[in-house]
DNA sequence: TATGAATGAGGTTTCATTCAT
DNA sequence: CATGAATGAAACCTCATTCAT
C-alpha cells in the first residue's frame, strides 16, 4: 500500500476534471491546452484521451454535474404554485446550487463566447429561459422581465465580482441573494416590499 | 473613379478594426484567426501587420475608442454633487455610451476570461470600480454595494440578453435603464421609490 | 525485420542531431530552417518539437556532447604541474577532442556571431579563457598571451582551413598540432626550441 | 540652412552603410533585418531600396571598400623580391589595412558561414590564398604552410579576441603583429630568429 | 490504464521586396 | 529622394488528435 504520488488509482478521471476546471476558469477554455492539463497532473496527453474522447468532452463532462441539479430545480419549480414565496425559494435554491459549483459558473460567466459555440451553449440557454419563465408573471411589462434577468445575472456574477471586497464569502452570498430576491419581488408586483 | 474591391484608400486600418470587432464578438478573440480577418478584407495577413503590431494590438485599438468617453464620464461624475439625480444621470449617460459601442461591449461581456488576461483587463476593471465608487454612499451596507454592481451588470448584459425578446431595441434599452436606475435609487436610500 | 524509410526506432533524436549539425555547419544556423531538417529526415516539423523544445535547444544539445570532454580536460590540466610538458599534453588532448567533434567546431568557427548571441556563447568563452589560463605563465608579456590564443585558434581553424590542400587529414592535424605546440612553447620561454 | 535631424542630404547612402555594418557585426547578417536598419536611421525600408538593390547589395558595398586596398597590397607584394623582409612588410601593411576596417573584419570573422554562401565568399578566399602564396616558400613543409595560415588568422582574430584584455589597442595590435611576423619568419626558415 | 512517438493543420509573426505616388 | 501600403513566402511554434505497444 504505497502512498504519495503513486497512490492514484481510479481517480484519474476526476482529477482531470478538477484540473481542467481550474485551468479553464483561470485562463479560458481556448487558452488552456491539453498539454498544460496533462503536465499539471503528471500524466501524458494520451492519457487524457483514454478518459475523454475530445477536449470538448472534458468540458461537457464538467457541465453534466450541473445539469442534473438545475433540471431538478426547474422541475421542482414547475410543480409549485407560482407565488412570490415559490420564486424566493427558487432563488435561494439556485444560489445554493451556484455556490456548490462556483468554479464552473465563473467559467461560464467569463467564457460566454466559447460556451455559446459549443453544444453546451444551447443547453444552458434553455435552462436560463426556463428559470426566467418560472419567475415571471404572464404579460408582465418589459421592466419586470429585465428584473428577473437581472436577478439571475446578479447571482451568477455576484460572487466573483465581489472577490475584491472585504468580508466573509457567506455574508456576500447572502447580500447577493437579498438583492436578487428583491428584484424578483418587485417584478412580482410585491406590495409588502415598498 | 473606380470603386469596389480595389478601392484601397486610407481606410484599411478602420476596415480591419470593423471586421475584427465583428469576428471577435461573434466567435471570441482566441477563435478568430488573423487569416480569417484578412480573408474577410481580401488582404494578406501581412497587411494586418503593417497596420497593427500584434493581434492584441488590434483589440487594444478597439478599446481605445471607448476609454475616452468613459473617462470623460467618470471625470464629469466626480465634479458633480453626489446626489441621487447625479447618479441617475450617470447611468443615463453610461447607457448611451454603451449603446454606441454595442459590439465592443458584447465582446467584453462574452470574453471576460480573455480580456482579463490581456492588458485591457486591468484598465477596464479600474473604470468599473471608479464608476461604482461614484454611485455609492460611503459606509453603505453590503446589499447596496451589490445593487450598484448589479446596476452596471444589468446595463452591460441587458441589451444582448434581451436579443431573443420581441420589441424595439430603444424600448428595451429604456427598460434596462429603468431597472438600473431603480437599483441605484434603492442603494441611495431613496424614500420616494418605496 | 523491415528496414528503410519506416525504421522508426529510438534513434530519431540522434538522427535529428546528426542532420541538424550537418546543415548548421553547411549553411549556418539561421539559414537552416526546421522545415529543411524535417524534410531531410522524412518527418514532420512537429516531430522535431516532440524531441526538442526549440530550435536553439537542438543546437544546445549538440554542444552538450562537447562540454563534458572539455571540462574534463580543463580539470585534468588544473591538477597537473604547470610545466611545458603539461601544456604540450594539453594541446595534444585538445586537438584529439576537436578532431572527434569536427563538424561542431567547424560550425562554431563559422557562426561565431550566432553562437555569441545564444546561451552557448558565454559557456564556450569561459572554457577558452580557462584553457588559456592553463597555458600561460603569470605576468607574461602580451606577445606570449597572443601566442597562446593563436595556438588555440590555429587548432580550431586549422583543420577546415586546410581542406583545400592536398594531403591526408591525420598528417594535417599533426602539422597543425606541431605549430600550436611551438607557439605555446615559445610563450613558455622555452630555450630548447630556439 | 536648418540643422539637427534634418541636415542629412546626400549622405544617406553612407549612413546606411555605417549602420548596416554596425548591426551586421553585432548581431550577424541574417539576424539583422532591413526594418531594424531603417529604424536606426529614422527612414523607411523603401528608402533603403532607393540606395541599394537588395540586402546582399548593402553587404557587398561594404566589402568594396576593402577589396581595393587588399588588391593593391597583393599587387605590391607580387612585384617585390620574395625575401623575408618583404613578407614582414606585407604583414605590417595588412595589419594596418585590417585596423582601418576593423568592423568589417570582425563581421567576416564571425559570419564565415554567411559570407561563404554569398558571392563575397569566393572573392575573399581568393585574396587569402594569394596572400598566403606570397608569404610561402615553394615546396615548404606542411608545418610552414600552417604557420602562414596561422599568421593571417592571428591578425584577423587578434584584435577582437583581445578585447577583454586590458591595455591600449595600438599596443595590442603591435603584439599581434609581432606574433604573426614571428610565425612567418619561422616559416621562411629564418636563422636569425632561433 | 497509460505512454512514446508522431502527424496535419493551423497559429502568430517577420522578412525581403515592390510599386504607385 | 523617399514614403505608405501591401504582398508572398516562409519562419518558429503549438495544438488536438491518433495509434501501436
Amino acid at each position: 500500500m504505497q502512498s504519495g504520488r503513486q497512490q492514484r488509482r481510479g481517480d484519474t478521471r476526476q482529477r482531470i476534471q478538477d484540473v481542467a476546471l481550474e485551468l479553464f476558469a483561470e485562463q479560458g477554455y481556448e487558452k488552456t491546452s491539453l498539454r498544460e492539463i496533462a503536465e499539471h497532473l503528471d500524466v501524458t496527453k494520451a492519457a487524457l484521451y483514454y478518459h475523454f474522447k475530445t477536449k470538448e468532452d472534458i468540458l461537457i463532462s464538467l457541465f453534466e454535474d450541473l445539469t442534473g441539479p438545475i433540471d431538478e430545480l426547474i422541475e421542482w419549480g414547475s410543480r409549485q404554485p407560482r407565488t412570490l414565496d415559490t420564486k424566493r425559494e427558487l432563488l435561494r435554491r439556485y444560489s445554493a446550487a451556484l455556490a456548490s459549483a462556483e468554479g464552473l459558473f465563473r467559467f461560464m460567466q467569463e467564457n460566454q463566447a466559447t460556451v455559446r459555440e459549443l453544444s453546451i451553449g444551447e443547453m444552458f440557454k434553455e435552462r436560463m429561459l426556463s428559470l426566467m419563465a418560472l419567475m415571471q408573471e404572464p404579460d408582465t411589462p418589459l421592466e419586470n422581465q429585465v428584473r428577473c434577468m437581472s436577478a439571475l445575472f446578479t447571482l451568477h456574477a455576484g460572487s466573483f465580482a465581489l472577490k475584491s471586497f472585504e468580508g466573509d464569502p457567506e455574508e456576500k452570498r447572502g447580500a447577493v441573494l437579498t438583492v436578487a430576491i428583491d428584484l424578483v419581488s418587485q417584478a412580482h408586483g410585491d406590495d409588502t416590499r415598498r
